[in-house]
RNA sequence: GUGGCCGUGGUGUAGCGGUUAGCACUACGGAUUGUGAUUCCGUCAGCGAGGGUUCGAUUCCCUUCGGCCACCCCA
């Protein structure tokens, strides 16, 4: 119905934009986006992750069991759809941690000990788009699969805390949270709810609507109205074991040891059913906005509940757009990587185009120059090209270096040119180069 | 998903029933022989889309698409 011949015929006419909430990158931002996926590899290389790919789409049943039934994800925000051909329900995926885990069982990963991973990509999410929200957003993943201590925790907070130092963040906030294994979380929610029904006159709407699906929210409701109530409910703190109390202890000694700063937040909760023990949020300040740029959490009973054998595991996920928001208020847009910029007279064309072959055989960054018309224009406004493109140097080839049989290499920082044989040019052009190209 | 605010060249904006739709930046071209700055001159480029009201709509109304904010939720 929403494909009449009319409606076609209309939005043929109009121009196709992107679907609402996905975004191009775009080639300015690129950059920043590189920086970031550099930095966050090596950070990730030196604590022994390794990486890992999954697929995009997944079968819908995957996120149903993993996420839980009854999770707004999954309730309302996942891109699910039957495939025409097939007839298989299929879902792009909202998060990493399931798919993961799915190929982790898939490939027996965990048959010879415990796993550090990562990966990243994009995530769709069926969301009102906002600032540093999107439908199809993307996240660094990292899981540590079949550890039970406390110190891989830790050390993913810990990692975490490196990466943010690198990055040259410095307004993060850390929040954690122990919520007690699954016996233990049960206890505190049916407590929350027994509490919340016998005070249900005092309840706002929207904790008549949570009361049976998410209690938990409550205890963090914006409504001043709510406070006491929320105050003098159960703690779950209350409801931890032994075991649990030492496992969130052995996590914050850890970090205190590290020197990592935090603070507990106990009514710090997770929106997905697998999350277990510790949870942990990482808060990024913008300049006129807050929000979570990471968040993760032990799930010791994934596994076993994907068909694996029982691997108690840990992980985290890193929100990139936000993170690239923080980049883009703290650091200057990077400068080019060109070392030359080739500018020519029309007779120099082939040779213009044969040097800048040889000077990446030598591994440099060269650009020739072209013009939108076809032409080539002016010596001033091909000049003009090699000082926007950033290169540190322009080659000139023009009809007395075709004589000569030199080229013209100018340093485009001070303005000094000379006239050099093609190996002097390449000599000094390395000398130079960035020694990542 | 609910509620609200907002869409003018690539960017930032002025105008708001009848205007050649103005300005700034950018881009492009030029200011004597083959050279980047500044300055000066010139040029390109816009009312998100579709309906309606009207003699006439960028301006008013509706729909739609998109952005942002709050809620919800989360990275």
């Amino acid at each position: 119905m929403s494909n009449s011949p009319q409606q076609l015929a209309k939005a043929s006419k109009a121009t196709i934009q992107a679907v609402r909430g996905m975004n191009d990158l775009l080639p300015k931002d690129a950059p920043l986006w590189q920086f970031l996926e550099d930095v966050t590899r090596e950070v990730f290389e030196q604590y022994g992750y390794c990486l890992m790919r999954t697929p995009i789409v997944e079968p819908t049943p995957l996120y149903v069991r993993s996420l839980g039934e009854v999770t707004d994800v999954v309730e309302k925000e996942m891109y699910s759809f039957e495939d025409g051909l097939s007839g298989e329900k299929l879902t792009l995926r909202p998060e990493a941690t399931a798919g993961l885990v799915r190929a982790a069982i898939e490939h027996n990963l965990l048959y010879d000990g415990p796993k550090r991973i990562w990966t990243w990509g994009p995530m769709f999410r069926h969301e009102r788009p906002q600032k540093g929200r999107y439908r199809q957003f993307h996240q660094f993943g990292v899981e540590a699969l079949g550890f039970a201590g406390p110190d891989v925790d830790a050390e993913q907070i810990t990692m975490l805390a490196r990466l943010w130092k690198r990055l040259g963040f410095s307004n993060i906030e850390l929040q954690i949270n122990s919520i007690g294994d699954l016996a233990a979380r049960k206890a505190h929610r049916d407590a929350l709810v027994v509490y919340f029904e016998a005070h249900q006159d005092q309840l706002d709407e929207d904790a008549k609507r949570r009361l049976y699906t998410n209690p938990l929210r409550t205890l963090d409701s914006k409504n001043p109205k709510m406070q006491d109530l929320a105050n003098a409910a159960p703690k779950l703190a209350d409801y931890l074991g032994e075991a649990e109390r030492a496992h969130f202890d052995g996590v914050k000694s850890r970090l205190d040891a590290a020197g990592v700063v935090y603070q507990v937040n106990p009514r710090l909760v997770r929106g997905f059913d697998y999350y277990n023990r510790t949870v942990f949020e990482f808060i990024g300040r913008g300049n006129d906005w807050e929000l979570a740029i990471a968040g993760g959490g032990r799930y010791d009973g994934l596994v076993e509940k994907m068909g694996g054998k029982p691997a108690p595991s840990c992980g985290f996920g890193i929100g990139v757009e936000r993170v690239i928001m923080l980049l883009q208020e703290t650091r200057q847009p990077s400068s080019s990587m060109l070392d030359a910029y080739v500018v020519y007279a029309a007779e120099a064309e082939a040779q213009a185009c044969g040097i800048a072959e040889q000077l990446r055989d030598c591994g440099l960054a060269v650009a020739v120059h072209g013009a939108a018309d076809g032409g080539i224009g002016s010596f001033k406004s091909q000049m003009k090209k090699a000082d926007g493109s950033g290169a540190r140097f322009a080659i000139i080839l023009g009809s007395d270096e075709l004589a000569t049989g030199k080229i013209s290499l100018k340093n485009l920082a001070d303005g000094e040119q000379a006239l050099a044989t093609l190996d002097e040019a390449i000599l000094l052009l390395q000398s130079i180069s960035s020694p990542s190209t």
